[in-house]
DNA sequence: CATGAATGAGGGTTCATTCAT
DNA sequence: CATGAATGAACCCTCATTCAT
């Protein structure tokens, strides 16, 4: 054997770089722009080789908006725990999806700017991507009933407004940490002794 | 007769008709997955011919942008008139917006999903987007001076996050009331005797 | 208008180049190897070009095949018309196929050579072989019925058996006459009087 | 053990697994439109395995065409034995040839099936065909001598119009009896007393 | 023996664009 | 105004082939 079980082969690899460029492709061109051949040349290969490893364009950006969400809910997952109260609960999903924006720049881009053409099956992104709202529809409940936000509207319905500003924050590239601060004012919710440590946790 | 200045010449009424066809197909494809031989066909014409009416697909694409921004722009100016308190023309703004993105549709994707290669001179577009968002700051900013909202965060911030939910909801097809009854909600500005007339204006 | 009705455009013209050059590189690699760029080279266009004469390879090939099976449905009408004794209209159906391989040569192989994936739905090229192929079933049964042919057999049989030879030499590119007269010794046809004019029709 | 000659080994039962693999694929596709990866799969293996086995593609084929005719001429060894009269020989030689086509399926088309682009050197190939036409010209020849067939054409021009018709009639996947049959009635052949045992031998 | 990974050439197809008619 | 016809570039994809492991 060449190595340790958790060694990472170099298809690995490669995989890897194919993945971040189709990211960014698609975040600059959408996924009906996005060409293989820019795609093949920002990861060092010819365009042929990308279907070694992908076995259509079609499939090669399923995987880009999966890793994207996968790693939007691991963040969730991460930071919203079930401890807490729901206003702690809710400023740290907002973190949480902030920080997403932020750090998984391309990829999130691609998936939470979708109006165009995800048409195909993409089952596995659709799955991932009903679990993270279905979470945030949770948080945003449990924030209604306690009365830290207004008990009117349903939750989807406040989620998705919610999402909404901030993924125009997160994409216009706003600071993670001033956007929290903005929405948590605007939403009067108390801005003090809720978050652990006293204050808004800031990207490292 | 080809004369009297008001009369809709035969080329205006292919020109809108490509308008249209290109609008939609922006917005299911992007502009660069746009293709102009589909808007042809919707347009009930050949390929060649889109040339007569514009010189380009970047052109044609620019023309899209421009009405729908001009269309937005223009329903803003007819409700939020300057006339009213700031928390009158914010609900104003919000039921103007909401409208703009349930009437203008295609448009209306095209314009407000803009992460996607938007990359070209495109002037007028512009323009005609900064003197939106300008005006959007404007009434924000008032609505921060007299308490109506926060006033912690910069008017342009808070703008960006209103107008993101705002497109949020109403891209996803959203009803424009529900949509501005739950944003007022959650702002917790009251929703009473501030509107012209005691209550919100609906779509008809 | 440019011209009377019977005249043929520019594109039609075109259109028969292309057929040709198609016939000739399917005749010699076969559907599946045949390539657009090579047929594009023979008939002088450029290989994008051939998509606005045809609307893609399948279709290309579909319409070289119903041409040849339409061209020697034609030879065999004109040639062997139900006047004359079954010997007769036998004789001169076997004349027609081989001039139809002789002079179709190209449109020929590819009609005629078919194990290899004529895979797709072909409607036009299969209703027209089928009724080319029940016209020789009527030729032989009435050779059967007067004792020219044995009548052991069924029809669809021996025509099989017929075609098979003829084609067997016809792509190997036999003279016609020389051929018809080993068949019809081979199947003790009394190669005398039956044939008008007292001999067989050769190609000019 | 890996030692004792008439052993099979591994590789052998690999090289005859992707043999008949490409037989089926070129049956199918032709030389030119048999692709390595299927074949590939077919057999079991990853493509790049396949040059372990075969030089090149050209290689592969040549050895599916070997073996094809190569089975061909054993067969008709075995049935057309120099001894007895010649019109049981070639009978014999009918039934032989037909049951290669039966037994041999995916070989026997791409071996009888060649119009398209056996363009290469392929020496063994064309050797061995050679000694196959050659064999059957001399069966032929002797019936035409001893008034079995027509004596008027040449046998080469014979045995086309033959081989042709049996050709035919195999890929069309008749029965081998009935078409041994149709085909000694067609050429007034005397069916009874002239096949040892009585009858002409069935395929088991 | 076989695979994983890559390549360059070519496949069929669609694209935006041009221009004579 | 609009079309028919053509083009060259780019598209996504498959091919046969190579070679280190």
């Amino acid at each position: 054997m060449t190595g340790a079980s958790t060694e990472v082969s170099k298809g690995d690899l490669t995989r890897r770089r194919i993945l971040d460029a189709a990211a960014a492709e698609i975040a600059r061109h959408g996924p009906a722009g996005a060409s293989l051949n820019a795609i093949a040349a920002a990861a060092d290969l010819r365009t042929g080789s990308l279907y070694f490893h992908f076995a259509s364009k079609q499939r090669l950006v399923e995987a880009v908006l999966e890793e994207g969400i996968r790693a939007s809910l691991q963040r969730l997952d991460a930071m919203a725990v079930p401890t807490g109260t729901p206003a702690q609960r809710l400023r740290a999903g907002v973190h949480a999806h902030l920080r997403a924006l932020a750090e998984l720049s391309d990829y999130a881009v691609v998936v939470l700017a979708p109006p165009f053409s995800v048409d195909a099956e993409l089952d596995g992104f659709r799955t991932l991507r009903r679990e993270y709202l279905r979470r945030w529809a949770g948080l945003i409940a449990d924030a209604q009933a306690d009365g830290t936000l207004a008990a009117g509207p349903e939750p989807g319905e406040v989620r998705d407004l919610l999402l909404g500003a901030l993924n125009a924050a997160g994409l216009a590239g706003q600071d993670p940490g001033r956007t929290a601060d903005a929405v948590f004012a605007l939403l009067r919710l108390p801005s003090g002794p809720g978050t652990p440590g006293g204050g808004a946790p800031r990207t490292p």
